[in-house]
DNA sequence: CTGTTAGCGCCTTCAC
DNA sequence: GTGAAGGCGCTAACAG
């Protein structure tokens, strides 16, 4: 392997000149520019990642926390990484996955032995093990997720109440005054997931707003099982909004193997869905904005990295460094091409 | 933050002792061990990955390529980031995500600046740039998805051809005489996908053994519209064998919108759907063993690693080191709750 | 505009 | 059983 040495010595410099053109960190002659880079190119040279750091202690790593959750959350989680990944290299950052155990030991070793500049926390809850431990470790970080202490740490999340809120009162404005809002399941509200609490409280004051009755249901991980369930009944709903991403499929499936027309016997108005699945059906749908989400808690967390780099930054400032940092919440967006379905009249 | 000095200060011992006893690399004096870990406790220590690394030329990283694809196929990637992620973990490493662009730069530069042990290259197709990125810089790797040179690089996968075969061989055993079979995309096929060829040729071969009709139709990505078009016609098919994992659902409300009954009117088999899904209905099918072959690849990659480390392993042994470190051709396993119903008489 | 020098933090000989 | 010293490859501070 070729070091800056063998460049510098080929190229008849010295190594810090080398290091200068590469990183043009200083005014070098266009002439011993050009000898240093052929020198390079020559030699197949590549600076070595760790000799850097030891030196400049930055990384160009960012970490990402992925919680610990069960295999089909993981489809989700797996697809905001891959758009991180995508978002940190844009900004010049490398992304190392880091799936959080008990007490986030995976995010709190990867801090502390300085493997990454900040790390991106994804799908936090009200009250997360992870913040605790970037705000001890004085760790740049920003999170996906609308924790309970807003003021903490940036972050970046759908405005779940609204989406909530929007997607039943869209409904009731159609005309549907019997409404089943499927919900994340019981596990995910004990969790306190944030998404969950804050979707349910939008649900329930569009109930309150519009004056439509709305049973909130909590999902138990078995549509075909499920969803025939509760449109039989005496008061059979006619809307059901859905706030699971993966599922919708398959309460689709279940409506049309219990004999029921969509939308026609039954408005579906999914919340949270994941762009690009390729059924060809155009549900009226909120999606997740994951790209978007991505991108902005990317930007966040290079953001905050860079802002403990400048001088002055100690980390009683980091609560202030949050503020200044920013949060953005994104509004939601009902899509429905053919707008929204009225209940059948009968 | 604290350096090995500091710790070998408070513990009054030298910085080599310190180094000792954390790497239990010499035997130490209970006393003197104690003295140094409680140190190391009282100021919080941790080594710097950097000057480690830097020493002696190991990250306990490893890297994963993944393939630039779209949307949809990022959860079923991400899911495999994730069981990977685990799976190296456990294994005492990191996992660096990098996703490929044109010619695998991504990749490129993180074997070259030695930000990684070895890498893992998700979801190759037959010919992969990536491939000849590995070799050219004679980079340990393992791959998910058998390339058409099977022994060039270590390799996992399941056996598509034999999932397939299996699939339409169970349907024809069942009674079903025309069959079709669902393969991914043309895109993919003209991407030469390893999984997509391999499939479609267990498909033909399952034709030829039964006897029965197999049509092989590619998925065009809107299932609501292609499926009733299947179905229809003079010739209708009893069974569908469907490879693709996520469209699965988008199927059967397909067929449930046509007013078929599955499986009275029309058996589905599904090769290769995500395990956990959360749809309650169990479907014949023949399951993407994903944390298998997560904790596969990700051992072949570690070996790979660690193979290289040994004295005398000299670039040009890497196509034996290969063929030593071996390969994995996981069997299809067929699960089918209630069996597989046969073709309503008629 | 370019070269020299010192050290980032760690590990590993080598000497005691 | 312990300590001192050197160097991994790079960059920043300090000359010239």
């Amino acid at each position: 392997m070729a070091t800056i040495k063998d460049v510098a010595e080929r190229a008849g410099v010295a190594p810090s000149t080398v290091s200068y053109v590469l990183n043009e960190s200083r005014p070098i002659s266009p002439e011993t520019c050009r000898r240093v880079r052929q020198a390079v190119e020559e030699l197949g040279y590549h600076p070595r990642a760790s000799a850097r750091t030891l030196r400049s202690t930055r990384t160009d790593v960012l970490a990402l926390a992925l919680p610990r959750t069960d295999g089909s959350q993981r489809a989700i989680d797996g697809r905001f990484a891959i758009d991180i990944s995508d978002a940190a290299r844009r900004l010049g950052y490398d992304l190392l996955l880091t799936t959080a155990q008990e007490k986030a030991e995976g995010l709190r070793r990867v801090a502390r032995s300085g493997l990454a500049d900040a790390a991106v926390l994804m799908a936090v809850d009200m009250e997360d093990a992870r913040i605790e431990v970037v705000r001890e470790l004085a760790f740049p970080a920003a999170l996906i997720g609308r924790p309970a202490d807003e003021h903490a740490l940036p972050w970046t999340d759908l405005d779940w109440e609204a989406a909530a809120f929007l997607a039943v009162r869209e409904l009731a404005a159609a005309g549907h005054r019997e409404i089943v809002y499927l919900a994340p399941t019981e596990r995910e509200v004990s969790a306190r997931r944030s998404y969950a609490l804050r979707g349910i409280a939008g649900a329930r004051r569009g109930a309150q707003q519009t004056g439509a009755t709305v049973r909130v249901v909590h999902a138990d991980g078995d549509p075909a099982r499920q969803v025939p369930a509760l449109l039989g009944g005496p008061a059979a709903p006619t809307a059901l909004a859905v706030q699971h991403g993966l599922v919708l499929p398959d309460i689709l499936t279940a409506a049309a193997a219990a004999g029921l027309q969509v939308p026609e016997d039954l408005a579906v108005v999914a919340i949270g869905s994941l762009p690009d699945h390729p059924s060809g059906r155009e549900q009226p749908r909120i999606e997740l904005p994951v790209e978007t989400l991505a991108a902005e808690v990317t930007r966040l967390a290079a953001a905050a990295a860079e802002a403990l780099r400048e001088p002055g930054a100690s980390p009683p400032a980091q609560r202030l460094l949050a503020d200044s940092v920013g949060h953005l919440l994104i509004p939601p967006v009902l899509l429905a091409e053919g707008g929204i379905a009225g209940p059948r009249s009968r």
